[in-house]
Formats: C-alpha cells, sequence, structure tokens
RNA sequence: GGGCCCGUAGUCUAGUGGUUAUGACGUCGCCCUCACACGGCGAAGGUCCCCGGUUCGAAUCCGGGCGGGCCCA
C-alpha cells in the first residue's frame, strides 16, 4: 500500500499521525471536478439543489461554511443513496457594497467616470473576489459541480432577470408608481430598508403649538424642521383631551396653510402631548398614515437632503439649519412652549452613519398577492417547520408592493425607454434583450406617437430580482426549460433572508411559471461567536473559516457544523473543533489497526461461522446503520454524526476491539477469520457513512482499506450510502443482548481490577462464571488476560431483597392517584412478603379495597451476602462471576 | 415595540408525560496494555431559570414572570 501517497511514514507504514492538512491537500489535488457534474439525461432520480449565490465579498465567511457544510452533507448523501445530484453555485454580484469598494478603491464617486467604466471596475473587482472564495469552497471540499456556475452580473444571466421583467409587466405584474422610498442624503442614493441600521441616540422634544386661541393644538415632534411639510395632525380617538379639536383646522406655523385634526388607533396618548403631525415623510409611520388617510403630499426635502422652494424661506437648507431656524423663529413667536431630552432610534445609512431621509419618487414595482403567496408556502415542506411562521408573520404585516427600482449603476439594467414627446414606457421586447437603456435605444420606434426620440431608464434593479429566479434559471428557463424537474428538490438558507430571498423567489415563481419553486426548503441558523453573540468586528469575535481549516482542517471544521440542530443557531467553539479533529486521530488509529490485520485477507461474499462478540457488534452495526440513515434522511447531520462517533468510538473501539484483540494476535485461524471478517464489514460500513461529513478522512481511508485487502478501489464518493437492508440480516437481539452481558461483566471485573490497583492487563488466577445466556469464555478471557470457566449451575449466593422498585408506567394508568399509597405499603413490606410479590405477586389491602399486584411490575434490587469467603464476586443481571486473584 | 427561538452539572449540550436526566469539554484519581497518551479505566459534580396550573406522575404540556439570542420595525 506504499507508493499511493496515502498518509504513509518514509517507510511505509501507515503513520501513527493522521496528519489532517496532507491528507486533505493531496486529495484536493486528486479529485476530478466531473465527479461531481450533473448529467439531465441520467435515468436515477434527480435531486436539484437551489444552492445560495452568495455575495462576492472576497471571502467565504463561517456563515457561509455553516450553510454549505450543510448542502454538501445533503448532495454527498443524496448522490451516494443513488440520487443524480445538481449541486450548482452561483454568484449574487450587483450592489451597493461592491460600488463603494470600488469607489474606495480606485479613490473614485462613481459619477466621477462613465456608466461603463464603472462597472467594468466593479466586474473586475467581483471576479477577483469570486476566485478567492472559490479557492475556500474547495479546500473545504463542497462537492459543487462548477459547470453549472453562474454568476449574475454576467449578461447570459441578467439577460434572464430582464426577460422575467418583461415578462411579468406584460402580466401587469410590475408597475410604475409614485412612492416613498428611504435614502441617504450623503451617498444620494435610496437604499432599501435592509440597509438602514438603527442607532439608539439622545434628541430634543419640542412642544409646539399650532393655529391660535380657541383654534390651538400643542404638539411634541423630534423634527421640527419638518413642519413645513405637514399634513395632518393626528390624535387618538379615545383621548379626551383632544375630543372637541377632531375635524378642526389649524394653521402650520411658519406656512401659510391649515391642516385638520384627524383621529387614528395607533397614536400613543402617552408621548409629548399626545398629538402628533402627521409629515410626508419623517418616518414610515408616517408614510403609513399617509397611505391611510389619503392625505396630500408635501415634500419639502430633495434628493441633495436639502430643503427646497416648498418650505417657503428654509429652502436651500440642510435639515440641521432648517431646524435651527425654525426653532428660532417659533421661539420669537412664543410658539415653542418646551423642549425635553428623550431617547430615539434614528435609522441611518448603514455606509455613512446618515440619518435617512424619506423621499417621494416614480418607482417600479412587483405586485403581492399576498394570499397566493402564502398558499404557496404552506405547499412546501420548511425545514424546521416554525420557519414557515416566519414568513407568514412577515408577509401578513406586508403594507407595500415590493420597490424593485434603485438609483445605482452596478446592477441589471431595467429594460425600458420612455418616449421624449409622448411620454409612453417602451419596454423592450424579449428577443432585444440584453439591453442597457442608458447606451442602447429601441429597435422600434414608439407604439404610440411614432417618435424616435427616447429616454433611458437609468434606474436598475434591485439585486433580490436577480437572485428570486435562481431555480428558475438553473432548470434552463426561460430557454429550454426542463420544467420536469420543477418545482426544484430543495433550497437551503439562511433564515435571516427567508423575508427576501425566500419570500421574492416564491413571489417570482408564481408570477412568470406559476408554480411553487422547490418541494422543500431548509433552514439553517447563524454562526454565534465562542460569546454567544454574533459574530462581528466590533466584538472582536470573528472566526474565518481559512484559520480553522489551516488548523485543524476541513473535515473537522465540517464535523463541527455537523454538530449544530438544523435551524438553531450555532456557537463557533475551538473546542467542538478540537474534538472532532480526536475522533478523526481516533478513527485513523482504528483503521490502522484494521490494516495491520487485514493485510493479505481476501473479501469474501458470505460470512465465516461467527463468535458470539462478531455477532453482537455487526447486529449493533446493522442498528446504527438505520439509525444514520433516518437521521441524515430528516437533515439531522448531528444526530447521524453523533451515533457514528458513539459507534465507532465507544461500542466498537473500546469494547469490540479489545475483546477481540487476543483472538487476533493469537486465535486459531478460524477464530482470526470470523474477526477478520468483522474488522472489514464495519470499517467499510463506518468509511462510508462518514463520507458526506468527513469527506477527506473517508477517502484516506477507503483507500487504505481496500488497498490491503487488494480490492478494486475507486473514489469512495461514487460508492454507495450503507443501506439497512444490506446489513439486516446481521440483525440478532439475542446476540446483542448476550454481548452486552459479555461486555458489562468484563467492565465489571476490569473495574474490580482497578479499585484492587492492578493493571487492566494483569493476569487473575481463575474466573467462573455462570450466566442464563450464552457467553464466550474465550473472548472474555482474551479480554481479561485470565482463564475463564462456564459454570452450569447457579452457584449458591445469598440474597436478599434490597428494595422493590415499581414500573410506574405501568402502575400510573391502572391505579392512578393509589399509586403513591400502593408504593408505600410494598415498601414497608417484610423480606418474605416482597419476594413473594416479585416472584407470585400479592394481593394488598389499599385504602380498604384488595388489588392485586402482578410480578412483573416490580423488579427487585437484591444484595448479595458472601458469609467470609477471598472470592470476589460480581454479578450482572442474571449473571455471576466469581473471581480468584 | 413586533415575530420566532432558547433557559438542563464550572462551560456547552441531548432529551416533547413514566426506572438511577444524555454526552462533550474542564476537574480529580489510576494506567505509557503489542491501533491510538490527541489514548484507556474510574470518580466527583444537577433546586432541569422562578411561580402557579393540568396529571397518579412534569425537564417535557398550559399560564404568568424573569433572563438570553436572532430577525424585523
Amino acid at each position: 500500500m506504499s507508493g499511493n501517497g496515502n498518509n504513509v511514514s518514509d517507510s511505509g507504514e501507515l503513520k501513527k499521525e493522521y496528519e489532517a492538512g496532507e491528507v486533505e491537500e493531496k486529495w484536493v489535488r486528486k479529485w476530478k471536478d466531473d465527479m461531481y457534474y450533473f448529467d439531465w439525461n441520467s435515468k436515477k432520480p434527480h435531486f436539484i439543489i437551489d444552492t445560495p449565490p452568495p455575495y462576492p465579498t472576497g471571502s467565504f465567511h463561517i456563515g457561509n461554511t455553516l450553510n454549505w457544510c450543510y448542502i454538501d452533507f445533503i448532495a454527498r448523501y443524496r448522490r451516494m443513496k443513488g440520487y443524480e445530484v445538481m449541486f450548482p453555485q452561483g454568484w449574487d454580484c450587483h450592489g451597493l457594497p461592491t460600488e463603494v469598494k470600488v469607489e474606495t478603491l480606485y479613490g473614485i464617486k462613481k459619477n466621477d467616470v462613465p456608466r461603463e467604466e464603472f462597472r467594468k471596475l466593479c466586474v473586475e473587482f467581483t471576479e477577483k473576489n469570486i476566485e478567492k472564495m472559490k479557492k475556500t469552497m474547495k479546500r473545504l471540499a463542497f462537492s459543487i459541480d462548477w459547470s453549472k456556475e453562474f454568476i449574475t452580473m454576467y449578461p447570459e444571466y441578467y439577460t434572464k432577470t430582464q426577460i422575467s421583467f418583461v415578462r411579468m409587466y406584460r402580466k401587469g405584474l410590475i408597475y410604475r408608481g409614485y412612492h416613498p422610498v428611504t435614502f441617504c442624503p450623503r451617498c444620494e442614493t435610496t437604499i432599501a430598508l435592509a440597509e438602514i441600521e438603527y442607532r439608539q441616540g439622545k434628541t430634543k422634544l419640542n412642544y409646539i403649538r399650532f393655529g391660535d386661541g380657541e383654534n390651538s393644538i400643542v404638539i411634541a415632534t423630534t423634527r421640527p424642521e419638518l413642519i413645513p411639510a405637514c399634513v395632518a395632525i393626528a390624535v387618538h380617538p379615545e383621548d379626551e383631551r383632544f375630543r372637541d379639536k377632531v375635524g378642526m383646522r389649524v394653521k402650520v406655523p411658519t406656512t401659510d396653510y391649515e391642516v385638520e385634526v384627524i383621529e387614528d388607533e395607533e397614536v400613543d396618548p402617552d408621548y409629548g402631548t399626545g398629538a402628533v403631525m402627521i409629515c410626508t415623510f419623517g418616518d414610515k409611520q408616517d408614510v403609513r398614515w399617509w397611505k391611510k388617510h389619503g392625505l396630500d403630499l408635501r415634500i419639502i426635502i430633495g434628493r441633495d437632503g436639502r430643503l427646497n422652494e416648498k418650505a417657503g424661506k428654509y429652502a436651500g437648507k440642510t435639515t440641521e439649519e432648517a431646524r435651527k431656524a425654525i426653532l428660532e423663529d417659533l421661539k420669537k413667536e412664543g410658539r415653542l412652549l418646551r423642549q425635553e431630552e428623550v431617547e430615539q432610534n434614528v435609522g441611518v445609512c448603514w455606509r455613512c452613519k446618515t440619518p435617512i431621509e424619506i423621499i417621494a419618487e416614480e418607482q417600479w414595482f412587483v405586485k403581492i398577492d399576498r394570499e397566493k403567496a402564502l398558499e404557496a408556502a404552506r405547499k412546501i415542506k420548511w425545514v424546521p417547520e416554525h420557519m414557515l411562521s416566519r414568513l407568514e408573520s412577515w408577509v401578513e404585516g406586508m403594507e407595500w408592493d415590493w420597490v424593485i427600482s434603485r438609483q445605482r449603476i452596478f446592477a441589471t439594467p431595467i429594460p425600458v425607454w420612455y418616449c421624449r414627446k409622448c411620454g409612453e414606457i417602451v419596454v423592450a421586447k424579449e428577443e432585444w434583450l440584453p439591453v442597457d437603456p442608458t447606451k442602447d435605444r429601441p429597435k422600434e420606434p414608439c407604439p404610440k406617437c411614432g417618435s424616435t426620440e427616447f429616454e433611458g431608464e437609468s434606474d436598475v434593479l434591485d439585486t433580490w430580482m436577480d437572485s428570486s429566479i435562481t431555480p428558475l434559471a438553473i432548470t434552463g428557463w426561460p430557454y429550454e426549460w426542463k420544467d420536469f424537474d420543477y418545482p426544484t428538490s430543495l433550497r437551503p438558507q439562511g433564515h435571516d433572508i427567508i423575508r427576501t430571498w425566500a419570500f421574492y423567489t416564491i413571489v417570482r415563481s408564481l408570477a412568470l411559471v406559476n408554480r411553487i419553486p422547490w418541494k422543500e426548503i431548509v433552514i439553517n441558523g447563524m454562526v454565534l461567536g465562542e460569546d454567544g453573540k454574533k459574530m462581528s468586528k466590533s466584538l472582536g469575535n470573528i472566526i474565518q473559516p481559512d484559520e480553522v481549516v489551516e488548523k485543524y482542517g476541513a473535515d473537522a471544521m465540517r464535523q463541527w457544523a455537523a454538530t449544530g440542530v438544523i435551524g438553531s443557531d450555532v456557537v463557533f467553539t475551538w473546542k467542538e473543533v478540537v474534538a472532532a479533529s480526536r475522533f478523526q486521530q481516533k478513527f485513523w488509529s482504528i483503521i490502522r489497526f484494521t490494516a495491520r490485520h487485514l493485510r493479505g485477507w481476501k473479501v469474501r461474499d458470505s460470512e465465516p461461522e461467527l463468535r458470539l462478540a462478531d455477532r453482537w457488534i455487526l447486529s449493533k452495526l446493522a442498528g446504527l446503520v438505520d439509525a444514520v440513515n433516518r437521521a441524515m434522511d430528516c437533515y439531522r447531520f448531528d444526530e447521524a454524526l453523533k451515533a457514528i462517533r458513539n459507534f465507532a468510538w465507544y461500542e466498537y473501539a473500546d469494547n469490540y476491539l479489545e475483546i477481540v484483540k487476543n483472538r487476533l494476535y493469537s486465535g486459531s485461524d478460524e477464530e482470526k477469520e470470523s474477526a477478520r471478517f468483522v474488522l472489514y464489514t464495519v470499517a467499510n460500513a463506518l468509511i462510508r457513512m462518514l463520507a458526506p461529513i468527513t469527506p477527506f478522512l473517508a477517502e484516506e481511508c477507503w483507500h487504505v482499506l481496500l488497498s490491503c485487502v487488494n480490492a478494486k478501489c475507486r473514489s469512495v464518493h461514487l460508492e454507495r450510502f450503507p443501506e439497512f437492508e444490506d446489513y439486516s440480516r446481521f440483525v440478532d437481539r439475542k446476540a446483542e443482548e448476550c454481548g452486552d452481558l459479555m461486555r458489562d461483566l468484563i467492565a465489571e471485573i476490569r473495574r474490580l481490577k482497578h479499585d484492587r490497583g492492578l493493571a487492566l492487563n494483569a493476569p487473575l488466577r481463575m474466573i467462573r462464571i455462570y450466566s442464563p445466556v450464552e457467553i464466550d469464555p474465550r473472548d472474555i478471557g482474551g479480554a481479561l488476560n485470565s482463564k475463564v470457566e462456564v459454570l452450569k449451575e447457579k452457584p449458591e449466593v445469598e440474597e436478599r431483597i434490597k428494595e422493590v422498585k415499581p414500573d410506574f408506567s405501568v402502575l400510573g394508568p391502572k391505579f392512578r392517584d393509589r399509586v403513591k399509597d400502593i408504593v408505600k405499603i410494598v415498601n414497608s413490606l417484610e423480606e418474605e412478603e416482597k419476594e413473594k410479590l416479585v416472584t407470585e405477586g400479592l394481593k394488598l389491602e389499599v385504602g380498604g379495597e384488595t388489588v392485586e399486584l402482578k410480578p412483573e411490575w416490580f423488579r427487585a434490587v437484591r444484595e448479595k451476602v458472601v458469609s467470609g469467603k477471598v472470592v470476589d464476586v460480581v454479578e450482572v443481571g442474571e449473571a455471576v462471576a466469581f473471581v480468584e486473584f
């Protein structure tokens, strides 16, 4: 087996230490990408994964790692289960962060260079980032089909985005409308709600009198500069203080117009005076009220963050300056009654921390049919189930349609022109796509007036418009759509983007093809730092996957990912990674031991005559295979891995191998043969079950195992996952019971040695054992390095009942509230009566009634009494062992 | 402020109505036994957040409280 590059030392021996770094890098080089290529024509059942396209920031972070580990476990498992798996990979390239990075990188502002030039810089920057991230992903052994890679900033992809826009527009599902949007006055762009950060700050709450005399009302506001934008005053309908003011019109200070006092339940009577001014727009609440009550629109803040001509004499001032001036004027007029400090949450631009403003402009929208979306969402299987309710609560609370236009550059262009003459909206025909309306022109004159003068739309699409068609894009839509594989099998994603990516994808899939996008959606949690908090630069608790891989390898990192419960947030801990790498060492040691004893052995189809211990461990192996399959089927990788680790480490290595060692070193040929058969069978199954989670370790061990028995060997990742049917013939309840007893006897006698200060391999003079069930004196003797005799008769040991333990699961339902009394009486019985109870049953008087107690409802705890003998007695269940030192 | 999740040994964690509550790390003993000292064997360590309810029986179900986390406003 030397010379094939496995984890071998210079002398050709398998290395004692498992060198994860070396082994993994070797396989990264050796593995071929085409192992994971997906074939549409394959007869196997198809399993298509709608992989998230990450944002190419340049570093594949630990949250991505968790997500992709889950995806890869699923992909590898399904492949080994006989599915044709598609694990594509995309990149969600467009967006503000890249524009900002490029600006700082080249020391320019986006408008300093032509649009096309700026785009090019963004594309180049993104391509570099993608390369960096791909390297990490390959090092982590993700079994991605790179031939299916898609990149949203390339025309091949964004043409699809534009087609989707055109088709939805033609169906009336996309429209242009007037709507408030949030924007940053410093960056001079609209920003998504998701891009707003909230900061706790202190500000002044100003009490200001509107109107005069009888016709006046005092409101409280933190934003006096918006007074010229006031369109109404609102009070709570049950607020007695304002009962006679409702419907009244008051003059707005600093202006020459009046507004009405209206009622609304959403006004907080305890805040300020209980009267609030509604402006267009101070915050989202204003927008809500404005819509609900059909109020006027008075936009006084422009895109430059300054007040406009509608603000009268304050025009041209920044909000800060306007605030000062207005307060000054109000003070002079005696309208500023008082000011108080208040805590306030201010929405700020996530990038420059400038407080955001709300302005109203013409925007493009996608119509949201909430009922239809909800109905579709409920047809999808959600894992874990409760994640559906997150989507439901979001959709039910949605107030506006989806704003899809952005005033940026690096994004998919909106394929639309406006006729300079008649204002007609001209939407591109599908065959014209891809287009950039800022430089391309429509191929036909205006259908309404015949003009050829057009203004191209300079707004671009929200990046979610790109990413919300991924399941369609990977199934070939719209050219050669493989609708037989739609809906796709699975969407894996994080819970932070349920309201965006998951929701938008459902909406778009319904709009474009009237089907749900996936049969199942699996939601992963977030990764928290070792302190249990979300990883963030300011907390300094960020861990990079590269760092973990560097220190402990990808398999250890992947095992860490597998220990989390799907859907729950996972804390990153180094000790979990260390524990994982220790398991790898343990497993490697098992394989080394296995290889040593299998060298030259010939794989056989039928099993040899098996001894008790062999039947015992094989039966347990069958149970493990069953449990692992079931855990993997429902994405409980933690349970699968835990079951494998426990079996391999404790049942197999610590117990079975210890028992069988003596037979392997000094047994007869038959004794060796059955043990070898087990060594091979168990290692073979364990390696294949580990393959989805620790692909490197599994591949290395697979090659070692097969080469030492001279078997043909291809990648373990092309092999079948162990199925329960293949192992069901080993299921042997009796052998499990007997084997457990044997294991416990050995453990007890070891404990005895330990208590006497003897080494565990110290020979004992003689062990005599009586057991009601089969045991194997050969193996027990081998494990304890002692001679073992089996006694046919149960020897006389004086015993007495120490305690009677009731089986509450039987007594409870039967006797209900009398259980307590029964147990009390039973425990106070004399010894002979207790004995009678547990052998033939007993009638008792309980609360004046006679109850008949059956022996199987109780378990006797016995105490042995050995009268001054030098022999030690060890008991396990009904079995007894006498040990002579 | 809203939605969702969680509270179990020093730390992290399994466990959705029934014997003595799981495991890991850490701690403390003993053992370098021919696969592994990154190992083996053993020990100590718990008011299962608090209060109330349902039940013969609650870590588990229900209500309330307190505390933490994530997402959103």
